[in-house]
DNA sequence: GCCAACGTTGGC
DNA sequence: GCCAACGTTGGC
């Protein structure tokens, strides 16, 4: 059996947030404007359709893991890296050499109870989470399934 | 290929 | 809104 991934992205909720994402037809989206190498490979290489994915809220009040998504397509290039009018436009790119590249995403679940930032930074079994290191600012980051599980737990949700 | 200057992220 | 911690760029 294959085994499953885990993954966290970041959205600022003024930008887009999750109840974006469940008004978007099917729920789905494409995750797009991500400018960071370390964040595009992982989309690039490593995502695969039926991962599940945490949704994260950045720049928010409260800062929290707001639901749950699945990757819903292999990776292709962004296309608003193209596009002269998008704020994510990248005179370096081309469509022969693509750089930016993002996989599409379906909401999984909206979380009744968010789970806080504050919570997640007492629980012993989340200490080494990426999300609550200091100085990590990396916008999609993998997740283990013992914090897959712990974080469904604190939500009161079935993982 | 070093590294200073600049730009961005994101918690606070 | 501030600003520390990062990442990227580009002159040399």
């Amino acid at each position: 059996m294959a085994e499953t991934k885990y993954w966290l992205m970041k959205s600022e909720p003024d930008e887009f947030g999750i109840d974006d994402l469940a008004s978007r037809e099917n729920q789905t989206t494409y995750w797009e404007g991500i400018r960071n190498y370390q964040a595009r490979n992982f989309m690039r290489d490593d995502m695969k359709p039926g991962h599940k994915v945490f949704f994260y809220h950045s720049r928010a009040n409260p800062l929290a893991i707001v639901g749950t998504m699945e990757v819903a397509s292999e990776p292709y290039p962004d296309p608003s890296q193209f596009d002269p009018s998008s704020k994510y436009f990248d005179e370096k790119a081309t469509e022969e050499k693509p750089r930016w590249f993002l996989v599409d995403v379906r909401l999984i679940r909206k979380f009744e109870k968010p789970v806080l930032r504050d919570d997640m930074k007492d629980v012993d079994e989340l200490a080494e989470m990426l999300l609550l290191k200091k100085g990590s600012r990396l916008s999609i980051q993998p997740v283990t399934a013992q914090e897959w599980r712990k974080v469904h737990e604190m939500a009161g949700e079935k993982p």
